[in-house]
DNA sequence: TAATTACTTGACACTGTGTCAATTGAATGT
DNA sequence: ACATTCAATTGACACAGTGTCAAGTAATTA
């Protein structure tokens, strides 16, 4: 059918992608991804309606490649809920790097557009809804730290395995991926159980 | 002499952060602030160089005004490690609503331009030397937590009170100022101390 | 009165996004 | 073998936003 169709679309996408990773995330203009993946400007309308649907259809290409459910088998077969927190922290943090370019992509796009923000309210959802889980687990057990409610601990769950966190402590302080799985498991234990 | 000059300079500036309060730091055009403060859009160019330039201007002028070297004199009366930690994250977490706009603003702009990245570092590196300071009486007072390294304590100090972190915390998750600093208070209490 | 200063106006260059119409070239159906 | 369809190409153009330039104005200063 339209299978060359979809080849080039493909080729949009991984395109995209690539031009992501080489420019950390930054000014990836369409005449550029349109030169990478060899085509014109022009056709690159012909299957995405903007660039801002080139983004948002680039991130799912990507989560399908980099499948983040298959990894969060190790999460699934957690038994306790201190497990489950420090197979999610770990399971994320190695996710992160490898989504950094075009996650960053999005935290900047999506402040300037609606669209972009739904879509990456979604991507996080998903995340939120794990961390959830943990804590309610972890609650069940009766191992809560009493000065937090359940959903203030979800919430600060959340935020402290946030890209901006990894960002930060990774890209600006210097620390290995390693190191910030490591402390910040560290560290939400001490904060979330008693 | 350039009285005028300077009436006008600062007719742009209070214009710029009206303007970048009322849009939550985004979408804030030259033409725009040239309206906002009744002068043509290329007078603008009188005063500033790009609008970059004008951008970090901002941030000293609101900086100058807001001023937070004041507000840290509960930081300074001090006493104890812990009382610093206290009263630093209280008198940031009260800084960080009023300066949010012109800081989000920079945030955005940072990543695609050098001399914005290099005057936000100036400001953040202020911050941090700030949180160092506390460490190391903390650590002084044989009160910081083996867990850490001095210089591991501040970078999850500094990033924990990130406005980023602030961010998700108030304005996604509906914590109000108030709860984010008894919160961070509470929890960096529990990651930094014995 | 002349010169200087701050600002105005209109025009224009440049970049990047998105659209359009006309055209080519290859695959597909009959 | 012929016509149709589809993907892609090309060149042109509209639009927004930044930044520049030259010519002109109106008030201040010397």
């Amino acid at each position: 059918m339209s299978s060359k169709k979809n080849q080039t679309r493909k080729k949009i996408l991984q395109a995209t992608w690539k031009m992501l990773e080489e420019s950390n995330g930054q000014n990836t203009k369409m005449a550029d991804i349109a030169k990478t993946a060899g085509i014109s400007r022009q056709a690159m309308y012909l299957h995405f309606d903007s660039r801002i649907e080139l983004m948002i259809a680039t991130v799912k290409y990507v989560d399908e490649i980099k499948e983040l459910n298959k990894r969060l088998e190790l999460f699934n077969a957690a038994k306790t809920g201190v497990e489950m927190l420090n197979s999610l922290v770990e399971v994320w943090g190695n996710y992160i790097p490898e989504i950094y370019s075009i996650a960053k992509a999005m935290l900047l796009t999506k402040e300037n557009d609606e669209a972009t923000a739904t879509a990456w309210m979604g991507c996080m959802s998903g995340l939120r809804s794990y961390c959830q889980q943990t804590i309610e687990t972890i609650y069940k057990e009766k191992q809560l730290n009493h000065n937090w409610k359940i959903q203030e601990a979800v919430e600060i769950l959340w935020t402290y395995i946030s890209i901006h966190n990894w960002e930060q402590l990774t890209l600006e302080c210097n620390w290995s991926n390693q190191k910030f799985i490591k402390n910040t498991q560290t560290l939400l234990h001490s904060i979330l159980l008693t």
